[in-house]
RNA sequence: GCCCGAAUGGCGGAAUUGGUAGACGCGACGGACUCAAAAUCCGUUGGCAGCGAUGUCGUGGGGGUUCGAGUCCCUCUUCGGGCACCA
């Protein structure tokens, strides 16, 4: 405690300041006191079922924060609005009797560490943990009541083996869409012994239709292969030679380029690990609304699960069937040719050896006339197609709307109608989506009816357009035509007797198809999780058994991946350097045999799909979390809140929820879905500036000047973003705790507004904050003598109103997450106070006032609280940490008479005081005898009088 | 193009279910303390008219519902975010 004046040079208070006022070193000084204390008093552990301590009558709280990736740049302001606001949230928590589980670890795989080796040859471990130490200090000078023990890194050995065991648990199973699932519904993952023992047993047919007995050991393999949840597949997958490594869906941008780094990325073929995570694809959409969280959010999920609901339909083609998929299948009868995208496998097949008589374009591509001009076949034509838009870009290909497409000289059967409709390639059908072909149906699909025109193609409407309709595709409601047993029905009814129709003639069925793709899992990385995985020597791929996890990553000098210009560079990454690591010699059941290891990595997101688990059980050595530290912990709906950027919305939030699915299925965890409630923080904006050449300028360098900017004599342009170090507007929360302290920081942080909107950053503002706890601190601390000025005692009952009124607003603040309008509370209740009993008046402050004040600052600034707490209520009472918080008594609450605004009109004409529980009868009287009123209204008929008891009147005249 | 979200004083932002618009903070202005400045404290502060009581306008623009609209409905504008030839 202090006794000596704490105002050494440098502080921002005047030589002549009080001895015991509240500035940045006081400030300073109670923080690191009390930060140590609760270190060594171990203030935030929360016990786990069966550790000492622990009490099950106590309603549990998991209060989560995204997983942060230990950065070498450091915190900037910006980053602990989220962390702030849980801790204030969990603090409250413990204030009102919950058990709560918050705690912090480290994403920790991850480019930069490993960027950083290749330039500097510092390992990625060394710089990983430099920096998540820098990180968790910073994190403890916020005072932020993570629970230390529990705080994991997913680089700690102790960590990726249970990643490694995850990944072989999602590789030992498949999904049975048929079986019902856990919790109801249709569909779970199961152990993959269980397919086998299907097959054994004839019970389930194999994909080929051979019987299982009859299929030697590869066959068998491959057939299971083809159903685990993770599999590895030669799929076409983004490559970027620039970063030497694939990348997922998710990371490459619309312009097809990589979301690090903005490099070229190519679509090409290669082995990769994949999950196989559309198997999920419903229950990842339906189960969204089983949560709690921000629509936009699972709007976003949503869309890009992307459910469509339609039909297959299948078309004849000479001996062969095209099977398309579309959402409208009312509308075969205006089908009136098919597309294939380029990759189409069954294209080859479908070509004549040369064009009949068309009349249509055949192809429409640059260099496409020479080739039509001396009547090229159908091979040539398509293959120069072909050429052509694998050489487009993504970017080029949605860029003008003109349609390209090439004929393959084939034909197939409208099975509506018999009409003989031609087949083309085009790239506008993607081969990702449905089946990769379409039936092209120009009257009702804008793309259809564009490509239709350009090549010359027929168009038959088959639903009735208003007759006002102008357009050209019309893709509105109206009634079917031109469509034998559909015509009159409208489009739902259509599609419903359709669909029933193909299924009966046996060309097609009702269907539903995702834009989710599986999952890519490899990257050519160093600083990664190795699989558990090992190749034979012909290849063929196995499990590491879970005894020997996990699978370490061996050291290295060069942790470059290969990176290139050329797009068909060969991957190699570094892993398949280290040759000695490599090369291995294992008994896995078959004695001791040469394996090779899996060299590639797993991508950034394993740890952080089951990171919150492992802080429900981190000291667990022989499960990922227990079962009864998991039950306790998920209890109810999983994470009891989430809190973290709108950036997270699909990538993250989508591959966890997907691995905790699958280990719902697999009765590893006992919810179905991890985060229950998920709240987004906004972000914290900061001006930045320009100088005339346009090149941003250290803003704190900026100085302002009659409405204009300056930075070192020559003027800059001011704009707003978000705060980093690209725009050179980063503030560092070490310096804003170093003048103000970091309660200051911390209130300040959670006034600027609501924690969901995005806001700028203003340090001048900060001033506000800090004076509010200065005026806290100076009603209740003598300034000069550093006693209390706290007297025992209720106070006046217009005090205890005040008082009690703030704690139900706060209270209801406080759950709402709504702590800007919380601070603003308790500054209106602090500024009553001061007026009251501030020292100014003489008057000491009553004890209930007091200690109430307090404990509501405490959840907001925890250290001034602290302080304030052990100098007010004595150390008797304990930390501040577990106190109670402050409950409204409704009774003392409650005001005797309230003003109520009269209105004429609907406009505010005067205001009557009238006792709070006057009834509307009362409240009438009141207004129309008051004075004003009653000459505002004489002589004009009172048609009706709307009255709101407590709240208004409202006075109609004729 | 489609889907979300937002727009309130000089600034950040408040306003239960439609019921006194501008809480709280910053800034600005005036005052106290000081030789002075800083810090701190007290007061004023949406625009316009008025000495004043007060009146009047006012929540991005336009229209509507209602006794009453920042809040509900229609429409437009601007800004932010997501998706983007997904059949």
């Amino acid at each position: 405690m202090p006794t000596e004046p704490h105002n050494p040079p440098g502080n921002t208070l005047p030589d002549d300041a009080p001895p015991f006022r509240y500035g940045a070193a006081l400030a300073n000084e109670i923080e690191a006191r009390w930060q140590d204390r609760w270190e060594s008093e171990r203030a935030y552990d929360a016990p786990n079922p069966g550790e000492s301590g622990f009490d099950a009558a106590r309603p549990k709280k998991f209060i989560l924060d995204m997983f942060p990736y230990p950065s070498g740049a450091g915190l900037h302001v910006g980053h602990p609005l989220g962390y702030i606001a849980t801790d204030i949230y969990a603090r409250y928590l413990r204030m009102t009797g919950h058990r709560v589980l918050h705690a912090m670890g480290f994403d920790a795989f991850g480019l930069p560490a490993e960027q950083y080796a290749v330039q500097t040859g510092t390992h990625p471990r060394v710089t990983t943990e430099r920096n998540i130490a820098t990180m968790r200090a910073q994190l403890r000078r916020l005072g932020l009541g993570h629970e230390a023990r529990r705080s994991v890194a997913t680089t700690d050995e102790g960590f990726y083996r249970w990643t490694q065991w995850i990944f072989l648990r999602i590789y030992h199973a498949w999904y049975d869409a048929g079986a019902e699932g856990r919790g109801g519904g249709r569909g779970r993952a199961r152990p993959i012994a269980e397919l086998v023992a299907q097959f054994e047993a004839g019970e389930r047919a194999t994909s080929s239709g051979r019987p299982w007995a009859k299929l030697n050991e590869d066959q068998r393999r491959a057939e299971v292969d083809g159903h685990r949840l993770a599999f590895l597949a030669e799929a076409p997958v983004n490559w970027c030679p620039k970063l030497g490594t694939v990348l997922a869906n998710e990371e490459v941008t619309a312009d097809g380029r990589s979301e690090r780094g903005n490099y070229p990325v190519f679509k090409r073929p290669m082995k990769q690990w994949m999950m196989r995570i559309t198997a999920y694809a419903e229950r990842l959409a339906a189960d969204l609304d089983r949560v709690d969280w921000p629509e936009p959010i699972r709007q976003m999920q949503r869309n890009w699960i992307g459910r469509s609901a339609g039909a297959f339909v299948d078309f004849d083609c000479s001996t062969r069937r095209i099977r398309v998929f579309t959402t409208r299948p009312d509308t075969l009868s205006g089908a009136t040719y098919l597309v294939l995208s380029p990759e189409h496998e069954m294209v080859d097949q479908l070509m004549p050896e040369r064009y009949g008589a068309a009349g249509f374009a055949r192809a429409i591509f640059p260099g496409a006339e020479g080739l039509v001009a001396r009547n090229a076949p159908p091979r040539d034509m398509v293959g120069a197609y072909r050429a052509h838009a694998k050489s487009r870009s993504d970017e080029a290909r949605r860029e003008g709307d003109e349609k390209t497409g090439a004929f393959t000289g084939a034909y197939a059967i409208n099975p509506m109608n018999g009409a003989r409709i031609p087949v083309f390639v085009a790239d506008y059908v993607l081969s990702g989506y449905g089946t990769g072909a379409i039936m092209a149906v120009p009257g009702q699909d804008q793309r259809d009816w564009d490509f239709a025109k350009a090549f010359g193609l027929p168009i038959v409407r088959t639903v009735q357009p208003p007759a006002d309709f102008n357009g050209e595709a019309y893709v509105g409601e109206g009634p079917a035509i031109n469509s034998g047993i559909l015509d009159g029905l409208p489009v739902e009814e259509a599609k419903q007797r359709i669909g029933a129709h193909l299924r009966a003639i046996g060309r097609g069925e009702p269907t539903v198809t995702y834009k989710l793709r599986d999952w890519l899992f490899s990257r050519q990385r160093y600083w990664g999780e190795p699989f558990p995985v090992v190749y034979d020597e012909s290849g063929r791929a196995h499990p590491i058994p879970e005894g020997m996890l996990p699978v370490r990553l061996p050291e290295l000098d060069n942790f470059q991946p290969e990176s290139s210009d050329d797009p068909d560079a060969p991957p190699r990454p570094p892993l398949a350097r280290a040759s000695d690591w490599a090369r291995v010699e294992l008994d896995l059941g078959e004695g001791t045999k040469r394996y090779t290891r899996e060299t590639n990595t797993m991508p950034n997101w394993a740890g952080s799909c089951w990171y919150y688990l492992r802080y429900a059980d981190p000291w667990n050595e022989r499960a990922f979390v227990g079962r009864e530290a998991e039950r306790y912990w998920m209890g109810g709906n999983g994470v009891d809140l989430y809190v973290g950027g709108v950036e997270h919305a699909v990538l993250h939030l989508l591959y966890a929820r997907f691995w905790h699915k699958v280990l719902y299925d697999l009765e590893e965890v006992s919810t179905p879905e991890p985060f229950g409630r998920l709240f987004n923080q906004g972000y914290i904006q900061a001006a930045a500036y320009t100088d005339e050449r346009g090149v941003y300028v250290e803003a704190a360098g900026v100085e302002e000047r009659g409405g204009s900017f300056w930075f070192g004599g020559g003027p800059v342009r001011r704009e707003f973003g978000k705060m980093g170090k690209s725009l050179k507007n980063a503030v560092a929360p070490d310096e804003v705790c170093a003048s103000y302290g970091c309660d200051t920081l911390r209130v300040y942080e959670m006034s600027m507004g609501p924690l969901e909107a995005s806001k700028p950053w203003n340090t001048r503002d900060i001033a506000g904050a800090h004076r509010f706890l200065q005026r806290v601190w100076r009603n209740l601390i003598d300034e000069r003598t550093g006693a209390t000025r706290v007297a025992d005692g209720p106070g006046e009952p217009d005090l205890r109103r005040a008082l009690h009124k703030t704690i139900a607003a706060v209270r209801r603040d406080m759950e709402t997450l709504g702590f800007n309008t919380a601070v603003a509370k308790l500054i209106e209740f602090n500024n009553e106070l001061t007026k009251r009993c501030g020292p100014d008046s003489g008057a000491p402050v009553p004890r209930e006032a007091a200690e109430a004040l307090v404990l509501m600052i405490a959840p907001l600034a925890p250290h001034l609280a602290e302080e304030l707490w052990s100098r007010v209520a004595g150390a008797s009472r304990g930390s501040v940490v577990r106190a109670p918080y402050p409950v409204c008594d409704e009774s003392l609450a409650r005001e005797t008479s309230v003003e109520v605004p009269v209105q004429i009109l609907g406009r505010l004409r005067g205001k009557v005081s009238v006792p709070a529980d006057a009834d509307a009868r009362a409240l009438e009287a009141a207004a129309l005898a008051d004075e004003k009123i009653a000459a505002l209204i004489a002589g004009k008929p009172v048609k009706k009088v709307i009255v709101v008891p407590g709240k208004m009147v409202n006075i109609v005249t004729g």
